[in-house]
DNA sequence: CTGAAAGCGCTTACAG
DNA sequence: CTGAAAGCGCTTACAG
């Protein structure tokens, strides 16, 4: 390949009869350089196409603006869409991004972080892996750089975290369907007591406990890895039940769509026998019919709001870790899932 | 920020009393070092959880070890499949990767190629924005550092292109209509010609004129930006033909969707009176009712495909440019918008 | 207003 | 088997 070297200052100095410091200085505006010679330099700078080696320059200055994103899954709508705003407000404020996958893997997390560390990063945003255990690595991370933790957080990790409203979110998910008449409400979540599907329980306990529903441990259901496949599965055991409920909030969209495919095998009436409610308004909720009521997560925002704490840590380093969560608001997007006009 | 430096091989050195060079050459397991050397200083840099500084490292060998990667929409599911093909293999083969949007605009990638550059990545992956029209930049680009185009390419950049079999892929789509018994097949394609666009359109007509079918016009229809909308557009025209296709070839899913609610509103049965086939296999094609039937584009092959490529062109140098296409094989998934068993 | 020199953390040809 | 020294491309305190 014949890789033509970039120029360096060393080519502009020598064609300028100028010293290395002084071209340096000329590109980077400094107030001793005479404006003459600042034109010259630029001029010839413009004209072979210099554009300065960021990596020395990172080098020198420690500051690589590099940032590392680590996500469990590339894949998923939600997580491009934090993405998007990732990028683009990190690219607006100068900094390039360097994406990497956990496959919701432990293990891999820490290699992730390790290499991203020995990248030189100036900073890390990351979502964490399903099951989590080693914090140390996480914590000793956090203790050499920013750390902003998003979407899948835990209060362990003393950093900021940037979260959407998951109670509030479910709980107004619940008051809607109670308030369209229904009364017996089921739930969909996860076994395991992550972060989301503990908060989201939670605004639905809130929800019925407020207005006077009876809880019925019955319609309270849990899967280990919450899927299309396992929606449909649980749909079929409240469908089994004496006494089956008037609508159903699964956790996730996936795990709404399937109940839906379930209540469409059984012929049943969506909303007016069972209402289905989902969570995060993926790409799915307006494929499929009827259409799913669910919450929209502004991912982007999420992102934005992400990166922007994160540069703000990176150039105003503070002496104490910071812990603090930020909350960013959902709306519930009213579909046919749940109300028919 | 309590921001601890790294260990670095000049505190490992005073540490053990050894020169840094010393230091160095046992980490990198030279063979003029001593084991019993290779020992402690291994074991000391553990203990400090030492890791080498990959800027320097990068900086003092002009290799950076990470790779560039534009796509127009980090959104498209299809990309994120080829995004996760190309982590997995790059991470496998030590490269990290930078990725960045060119959100189809021309300038845009423009700059990203730059920023690119200036950062140092060893080789960049490309999918073009819709409209480019500034190739010199690429050329640029090209001719400074090894570069691969993925999926969306243009015979005008001279350098390794991999793509899909798209021709061939969209012939069998068609024969598989023609083998269910259909002779009326109209298609949804791009007005603008895109590589990819003008590929599938080839292969259309490749297939009606290879079974005897006449080519009529009036059932080719084109759009400027395909999307869900414009296929339900197109599917009403359609409809309002005097003598309606039998069949509708749509050159994405989104459109092939948007067809398929268009017919129902219509309570047209589906496939018998009128038969639907997409192309890419995207997540909503389960989703959507009856399920759709679509070319299946191996996206996480394509990536690593890319990849493997570009880290060998980086690895291996050549004096001159290679200009190659390599093609990845599709599947037909044939499903109930074509063929009920 | 401009330049010579040190140094960021590493590798490696040269010397011993 | 080990070390001193140069150098990757840049910035910046120090000197003039």
């Amino acid at each position: 390949m014949n890789k033509k070297q970039n120029t360096t200052l060393k080519e502009l100095a020598k064609e300028l009869d100028l010293s290395i410091s002084t071209v340096s200085r000329a590109l980077n505006d400094h107030q001793d350089i005479s404006e003459p010679t600042k034109e010259r330099v630029k001029n010839l700078a413009k004209k072979l196409h210099y554009s300065p080696n960021l990596f020395a320059k990172g080098f020198r200055s420690h500051r690589t603006h590099i940032l590392g994103v680590i996500v469990p899954n590339i894949s998923h709508y939600f997580t491009t869409t934090i993405l998007k705003g990732i990028l683009e407000k990190g690219e607006s404020l100068g900094y390039r991004v360097i994406i990497s996958e956990s496959k919701n893997d432990d293990q891999k997390q820490s290699e992730m972080l390790q290499t991203m560390l020995q990248f030189g990063v100036d900073g890390i945003l990351m979502a964490l892996a399903r099951k989590t255990r080693s914090i140390d690595d996480i914590l000793r991370v956090g203790s050499r750089m920013p750390l902003v933790l998003f979407d899948k957080v835990s209060n362990k990790i003393p950093c900021t975290q940037v979260v959407i409203n998951e109670e509030e979110a479910a709980y107004n998910a619940i008051e809607h369907l109670i308030n369209t008449g229904k009364t017996r409400i089921a739930i969909i979540k996860e076994t395991e007591q992550s972060f989301n599907s503990r908060k989201r329980f939670e605004g639905y306990l809130r929800a019925l406990k407020e207005h006077n529903l009876p809880i019925d441990e019955k319609i309270i259901l849990s899967t280990e890895d919450i899927s299309l496949e396992k929606g449909k599965m649980l749909a079929n055991i409240l469908l089994s039940l004496k006494k089956r409920p008037d609508a159903i909030f699964a956790i996730t969209d996936s795990a709404a769509i399937g109940v839906i495919k379930a209540l469409h095998k059984f012929k049943i009436s969506i909303p007016n026998d069972i209402a289905v409610v989902g969570f995060s308004n993926s790409i799915h909720s307006t494929i499929i019919n009827p259409s799913l009521t669910t919450v929209d997560q502004p991912g982007e925002k999420i992102g934005r709001t992400a990166v922007k704490y994160l540069i703000d840590e990176i150039e105003n380093p503070k002496d104490d870790l910071l812990t603090r969560t930020i909350e960013i608001k959902t709306n519930l997007i009213v579909r046919d899932s749940s109300f028919k006009a």
